[in-house]
DNA sequence: TTCTAATCGAGACGGTACGTCCCGTCTTGCC
DNA sequence: GGCAAGACGGGACGTACCGTCTCGATTAGAA
């Protein structure tokens, strides 16, 4: 038995199913496309290929419908081996880090996104909760044994330490928006591991 | 003798040559409001109490109008006195930085502007060139003074130096959105100094 | 089953379809208001409480929407019952007459139009048309019964009689302004009887 | 000695008094053009060459400006030689009236202004003043003349016959826009004659 | 000759309407 | 019942004029 399909008017055939599917990656591309601000249902529903009240239907706000696609993003708890050593740690935390700002959808949209949290208490929680459940939990992690292996004193602050250890990587990033230089994570980690201990 | 006013139908008077002023300060509020995305000429002029004409005879769009504005703010070069140590340079440096990005508006406009770069090449440059003409230059000229003191090695990096320097208030600020803990900006200089060191 | 209604904002409910209609009457009434010259959409829009769009998706101009209903109002052929005379008929013709013109409306509109036919050649065509279709019809009418009851001679001029039929009616309600005295229409049916005949 | 002069951009040079006269000619041409309700101070000050400040110091709003000109013309009375007979008074007053009917911006700019007085009482007043002081002293003279020659019953109604004389001509020429056929005047002449007579 | 007052142009001001383009909402009718 | 299609009200766009108002320059006549 085929698969029910639809078809548009430009003839592509669509799964049924899919059309949430659709609709969320179209969601994805508009918003770093043109930003929360400017992202509308309509645009939305026109680059997925559907009637706008198929959108409707399942979300009722573009607010909602980013919330669960950040929601759905940010539920994914990272784990992050030991790698023995804090220098060792922090290299590999900065460079699952670097990877992540780099890719390109992330480096378009999580900055519109933390500028619309500035005015919308929603999206700041939700992405307060992504931080918390990939950024943070890592860094402290990472901190943690560190202190256990004694590489960092008892009293260190996981506050401090982790604006040390991602926020220079966003700054550079996202912020000043340039490429990465020769050997800049093991020369980060290097200084990050050094300030901390002193 | 009195300064010569307008009177606008409502009967407010504002002062002539006042209204380029009026806009700049409604264009402020409106991008900590709403946003760049959303941003709208009419609303402007709507909370600058002026026509819309009066705000297209002076700026054709809203990109040079918000552009103005940014290279207003980002002409005025700063200077960093010397506090004569490398710590001493630091907190000062760190708590100029702070101060700033505590500022309401500035908080809520500068993350817009930033994801607003991502997108558009001019409003790129533009925060660029404000960058390098605030942080950037005080930021090198606190290395370069240490390096002279012998407080630091020659071959310090300052691109390096630099995202340590904003990076963790910039995102301890502007992304977590965390207030300061107590004695945050000396524990962090100290971080610093000791991480550029060695 | 009751009609389907929508509901605008201010709770008013309109019939659907009855949008074309409301955007007519608003013309008309804008028409008599303020004349075609200073007629505008957005204003039409408003006294008919519909947004612009729904007027501009059905005219594109304002020079269609008028023409369009003086068109309506030009597509009636009327008929006039023979009254088994020439006074009869003429009376009936300037009763008939009379009161059109003496309707609010058309006396507000009517010269509006004919001013502005003077320099709109489609809106001249249109309005001639209407002519044709009630006065003129009407008019030539009247004389070929005339002539054919032997009341008038063969050679009358339709053109020069039309002008008699029509003219003083027209100069006394919609030029010089002034109610009709008693027995205007008889008495002057007579005399244009008179005159025709020679 | 050399008429003083002043001289526009444009380097034309007009006379200094001549403003006045400069901007009721404007008036009139920007009537005939766009008609009562589209005329604009503004048009009337360009064609004229003239800023617009140079009208509002002479008239306060452009329906003073017309009403002037307008009573201008109104004011002058104009007298009908005695032809001897009553067919040749309706001739001389026809040949008159049409004569003035047929002058380009009379026949732009009377429908006009008749429109708007259906709107507007003080440009009608002041055209029923205009009205007396030619079509109708006229035509009332006609009428007294013939009752006087005997040829009209003393009873005649003047209002009655004033319509009969001016009404077709007016109908056929403003509001027809009809040219007139050959021999129209003494055809009509005759035919309101005779009308009046029986 | 100098001053003052009037008048000129030029043009910025607030405002209204333009005709267009999107948008979110709502209804309809096909499948 | 979910879907597309699309009309609806609404809002902003950027433009074009308009009447009002202020300004600086030029002129004319009085001091």
């Amino acid at each position: 038995m085929l698969p029910q399909t639809r078809r548009t008017p430009a003839g592509a055939a669509v799964l049924r199913g899919d059309i949430t599917e659709a609709i969320q990656n179209a969601v994805v591309e508009e918003l770093a496309a043109v930003g929360y601000g400017r992202l509308s249902i309509e645009a939305v529903a026109r680059r997925a290929g559907v009637a706008k009240t198929a959108v409707y239907r399942r979300w009722s706000s573009k607010l909602e419908l980013v919330l669960e696609i950040v929601s759905g993003v940010a539920s994914q708890k990272l784990s992050l081996p030991d790698m023995g050593s804090l220098p060792g740690d922090l290299t590999l935390f900065l460079t699952i880090l670097t990877k992540a700002l780099r890719h390109p959808l992330a480096s378009q949209i999580i900055p519109d996104l933390l500028a619309e949290a500035a005015r919308n208490p929603q999206i700041a929680e939700t992405l307060q909760q992504a931080l918390r459940n990939t950024q943070h939990e890592m860094g402290v992690l990472v901190i943690q044994r560190a202190v256990a292996r004694g590489e960092l004193p008892a009293g260190t602050d996981p506050v401090l330490a982790l604006d040390l250890l991602v926020g220079p990587v966003y700054w550079h990033l996202a912020v000043a928006r340039h490429p990465l230089p020769n050997d800049y994570v093991p020369r980060l980690a290097k200084a990050i591991a050094a300030g901390l201990r002193g």
